[in-house]
This record gives C-alpha cells, structure tokens and sequence, in this order.
DNA sequence: GTAGGAATGGGAATCATTATCAGAATGACG
DNA sequence: CGTCATTCTGATAATGATTCCCATTCCTAC
C-alpha cells in the first residue's frame, strides 16, 4: 500500500473483503483464510492478515481485539460494543449504543487526548449455558492458609 | 493452589503481592518481575506469571487487559475503567464511575448470562503529546485504485 | 519426623501475529 | 504494446508474551 490514501484492489484483497462482509459473524483471521481458500486455494495467511490489517487501517472494516487471544474481524464499520462468551470466544454485538459523551468526559477530565473508547462484556453464550455442568462445592479454608473468595468459575475464563 | 479457596501465602508470592500493592502504577508481569527481583534475585519470571494470575482469580489484584500485548496488573481491585495511551502503552485509571446498568441492560437484552464488562478509553498521554511531531500530508488518490479516508495516524496504533 | 500435596525455577513449548524476501502482478507512461 | 518502478503475494522464519513441564524444594497435617 502507499501512503497517498490509495490501494490497489488486488484479486486477494477483494476476495478478502468480500467473504467478511457476506459473514455476518466476527471471524478471526484463520476462519476466514479457511473460508477465502475455498474460492482461492492459493492464499496464504500471510495476506490474510496482511490485508485485514490494511484494510481496517483504510476503514473498511472493523478489528475487534476481546479479551481472547486471537483478534476478530468484522464488516460492519458502524461504532458498537461487543459481547465474548468467556467458554468458547464467541463475540456478538451487544445491543447499547455507542456512547460518545462518556469518551468525552475522560477527554476533559484527564491530560489525554482521548481519541476512542471500546467496551466489552463478558458472560456465557447460550449454547455454553446449556452444556454447562455446573459444581461449585466449595468448603471453608482453614490452617495456615489464605482464603480467599473466587470471583467466578476458573474455568470459564475464555484463553 | 488448591480448589478449596485457599492458597499458601509463600514468600515469592508475599512479595509479589506486596510490591504491586506498593505500585500505583498498571506494571506488566515482567516489569513487575524486574522489582521483585531486587528482593528476591532468584526468584523466575514464571513464577511471577503463576502468582499474578492465581492472585488476580483469588480476586486480590486485578489483571488488566488492554489493546496492548502484554497484560497489566495493580493491587486495586475497586471496580474501574482504564486509559491507554496509544504510543508509548501506558495505563491510567479512568475517572468516570463503573456503570452497572449498561451490563444489565446486555443481560436482559441478550441470550447470555453476562458476568462482567470491560471499559478502555484510548489516547495519547500528555508526556507522548508534548513529544510529537505531526505531519499530516494527504495527497488526493488517482488512477485504478481504491481511495480511503485513514481513520487514524498508523503509528499511533500502539501494538 | 515424615509423607503427600503444593510451589518453585529454569528452560522448552505454544501460538497468534509480523517480518523477510524472492518472484509475480500491476499501473504509468511513453 | 513494452518497459520499468512499485506494490503485492506466498512461503517460511522470526518474534514475543505466556504457559507448560518436570525435577527439586517447601509446607502442612498428623
């Protein structure tokens, strides 16, 4: 890419772009190269990540980084917070709007100069709450020990 | 660690937990590592990663995690939002008040049982601020290519 | 004391992402 | 069209934060 606000729309690119925006789930980068080999076997990963990056960068499409190791990518370029199943890494888009007047406020009330604001929320998607065997038999510490109360499921802390 | 919510209180993880108390800073592990070392020189970076996630699910620290690489930790577990600074990754607290509603309005509007919600404002910090020499010079695109409005300066995307 | 579980240190392994680089594709321009 | 500079690709290596592994050491209960 150059640095003039222009890209050459190459064949892997358009492909790329094209297959996200028919998704309409939030993919990381080797779902999708999984699916864009099926129109073009020859791609590698490499241009996969290559080009999402670029054109997130060009804002065509959205990066989602969650709690979960592997970044996501998304079509929909429309400002919106999202949802990750803390079990499996699913994300959803959470249904609150955006809300810029909070990004200002920490603009005003700190020496940054705040340029974005991201919020995620973190639970258990449907489909894990159903397979979920939940046993949380707990008993009291004692000796010379500290106890201590846990904050949620061990388990259920997605990567 | 045992799973009956106790955990020994060894020396290795006293000190840990004891020098990021002492911080009122966002540490990563190995910054942490790097004093803790100065009271305890033998004491490996494994074992402060160990400590630092048993301690934050033990709910005595609170681990932080930003668009940045690595993760953060600090001996505050007031429930609180974060402030990143974009170029150079350092983290402040965020002073606007945990909002509890927003993650019960995903909760009563969503499928999922959700747990938690994350809130990272991102900016530029006043020291990189004062450093920074911008040089916006967009040329118009032409040709066979694609055009794009770039959403932010590249550089500024801090890992 | 001693047995058994828990924790440590150090180094190897993991794994998502990025870098590198030779060759292929593309666009500009005569 | 042909050439040339630039951009892009595919393959593979490198990177780096975090976790795993395991022999040894440490604790705690009895």
């Amino acid at each position: 890419m150059t640095n003039d606000n222009t890209m050459r729309m190459t064949r892997q690119r358009q492909v790329i772009l094209e297959e996200l925006k028919a998704m309409h789930t939030h993919p990381t980068a080797d779902e999708l190269h999984r699916r864009v080999r099926a129109r073009m076997p020859s791609i590698s990963l490499a241009t996969v990540y290559r080009n999402l990056k670029l054109l997130a960068e060009a804002g065509f499409i959205t990066e989602i980084r969650t709690v979960g190791v592997q970044r996501r990518y998304e079509g929909n370029v429309d400002d919106h917070y999202h949802l990750t199943c803390v079990r499996c890494g699913r994300v959803d888009d959470a249904p609150v709007p955006a809300d810029s007047d909070l990004q200002e406020a920490v603009n005003n009330a700190t020496g940054y100069r705040v340029l974005s604001h991201r919020v995620e929320f973190l639970g258990v998607c449907p489909s894990c709450e159903k397979s979920s065997t939940q046993n949380p038999t707990a008993r009291s510490g004692r000796g010379n020990r500290v106890s201590y109360k846990q904050s949620h499921n061990r388990k259920e802390f997605y990567q």
